[in-house]
DNA sequence: TCCGGAAATGACAGCGCTGTCAATAGGATG
DNA sequence: CATCCTATTGACAGCGCTGTCATTTCCGGA
């Protein structure tokens, strides 16, 4: 059947496997006569040489691997739904890598585990990568990075927060996008804006409220802590501190969710309290989930590069992996975010705008 | 380093590397006094069989490669939206997989290219995948069914539509749910409902039209051929559809769109028309995304177990590849869907519903 | 014309496993 | 106790490539 080997090839071109070998990976010292025979014997057979025998043979297995929280994916297979984060990453690393012929596999890592380390070695030690993508939360998990530095297994962190200086990494300015949406509510006239953090275990959650609070102190606004709960970036947590957030007599004008899931459960429960966004109540998030552009109204939020972030982390890796030194590989990539006005962020309504200076004057 | 090979699990345990080889393949015969030897010296260094090594040697990769429509693909990464179906359909071949120790590779594929062939040769070829699964449309890609039956390489085919007697395959009954969701609308009351078809490059618009036209058929309704729009599931086309259908004097009371995404769209667009969902016009799709949820009303749905037909598959594959002979294995799986209703659907107002006996007395 | 060195090519030994087949060890049989 | 059969284990040859090192070829310069 389609078993064509490389001695088929060799064969074919009149030459020894090493010659075909060579053409194959481009080695330097090949004279053109020799590439065309080769080539030509290559495309007539529709050779293609086998991944496992290059990677056994080889120092390089042409494939790069993609740690994902096995928790989350559990919890996220239990309850039947996709991961958009997930799946975004995929595209851009699976694009960047079917363009230089890698090829892409997703591994669930358990950072939780007693035997982390040994599970570790152990898919490292099966699959020996070219390179490891390393997504959150696992991006932090500093066993792994031990692991992945003791084998010498390039890796890419996406949106690492700790040890910042290991490694290579693909990140998003978390701090300032939150401190840009912030700005954005105060801009349109808010003064009194409450924020849901997110689930503590992600980095994410710590550098957007930072920025929250950043910008609220730069633009003179007080942070009251009953307007800023605790969520868990799903749609239940925002709905109950949406709910708590607008029961009392007082409420902000404005909320921002940590991320896409948790406005929708805000908007929920204003819905229910007869609160109407964004006349009574601006509200914004973070991640412009697929959901963004279709709730009513469209929700103002902030787009992160996710797929590009991928893309580019592979593209790091298959230049580590080809390269026969470290030096002058990119190790830290800053992607650029975009906020994203939509429908759900206005102006205060002129009474409760006017109240506030009545309250202080 | 980490590079644990047979031959130091063989040195410690005492024994030949076949003996490894043996125990750690299941392989019969074996003593149980061997067994243990082994299983002390595997654990006790850590050791992980090389995949290429074993690939290569041996008869099987442990490795299920999922083929994915290139230019969908391609499509959701420049838009930087993720694609749910695939990351549900990954989850689930991925626990799948992880449960018995095989991997999963996402492989790109372009069925309209004219290098189709060859490229699933390369693929194949290179990879040497114990199973495969199709994801729609590559179900009913015949080439693709061709190439895999030559190579006789195990495959699954998630959602075909035509040539159901060739290879397994896992699916869910479309026509049927669309029947269902259509009964749904009509014992709610409704006798004028519009419908929203899909792509038709994808096999499921053909058979969602057809258990709606039978449905209404069986209830004695009548389609309308205005009634009856042509969208290619994308929100967009959605809001058009919709626009359409509700710009008349006269509008049906439900529409039934093809898929969620256009049902929102049919949302926007009754909304800007003025018209409350469920009190004007009852809403339903199809998928259940994770929008549904969310959407404001909350969709009317049918929910597809994407991740469990493909967990399905990928053990379909798994146990095809570990057994001796085809027989006996299943080769056709029915997954059953489930009806969501949430708050878009709703009887028809007393003034329309009244209004259709007058018309007709 | 001959020589040294770089460029181009080939020969060959594995990489870490599995498949095949041979060898050895126990048991049951007569 | 010899014989035969089966359960158990091992020896060894690759799988299809790449890495290393040897060999051949080709030039420019003496």
């Amino acid at each position: 059947m389609g078993a064509v080997t490389i001695y088929d090839v060799a064969e074919r071109a009149g030459v020894s496997i090493k010659s075909v070998s060579r053409v194959l990976n481009g080695e330097q010292n090949v004279s053109v006569a020799l590439r065309a025979k080769v080539q030509e014997a290559v495309d007539a057979l529709g050779y293609r040489p086998s991944l496992s025998a290059r990677s056994l043979a080889g120092s390089s297995s042409y494939l790069i691997a993609a740690f994902v929280d096995a928790d989350l994916t559990i919890e996220h297979w239990r309850s039947g739904r996709g991961n958009d984060y997930l799946s975004r990453m995929e595209l851009g690393a699976l694009i960047e890598a079917r363009n230089s012929g890698y090829h892409l596999m997703i591994e669930l890592v358990d950072p939780g585990s007693p035997t982390l380390e040994r599970d570790m070695s152990s898919v490292l030690g099966s699959l020996k990568p070219d390179g490891v993508i390393l997504t959150p939360p696992i991006s932090d998990a500093s066993v792994v990075l031990d692991v992945l530095e003791a084998r010498g297994t390039p890796y890419v962190r996406l949106g690492p927060e700790t040890q910042l200086d290991r490694g290579r990494r693909v990140y998003m300015d978390e701090r300032r996008a939150a401190f840009d949406m912030t700005v954005h509510l105060a801009r349109l006239g808010h003064r009194e804006i409450g924020f849901i953090v997110g689930n503590p275990r992600y980095a994410a959650s710590r550098l957007r409220r930072e920025g929250f609070e950043a910008a609220m102190a730069q633009h003179g606004l007080a942070v009251r802590d009953d307007w800023v709960l605790e969520g868990d970036f799903t749609f239940t947590s925002g709905f109950e501190c949406g709910a708590r957030m607008l029961a009392g007599a007082e409420r902000p004008t404005a909320i921002f969710a940590s991320n896409d899931d948790m406005a929708f459960g805000v908007l929920q429960a204003a819905s229910r309290g007869g609160l109407a966004v964004p006349a009574d109540l601006s509200l914004v998030g973070f991640d412009d989930t697929p959901s963004a552009q279709f709730s009513m109204p469209q929700l103002t939020t902030v787009r992160q590069p996710v797929a590009e972030m991928a893309e580019t982390a592979a593209r790091m890796l298959i230049s580590a992996a080809q390269a026969k030194t470290d030096d002058g590989l990119e190790r830290v990539h800053q992607a650029a975010y975009t906020l994203i006005a939509r429908e759900s962020s206005a102006p205060p309504r002129l009474a409760r705008a006017a109240r506030i200076p009545v309250g202080q004057g």
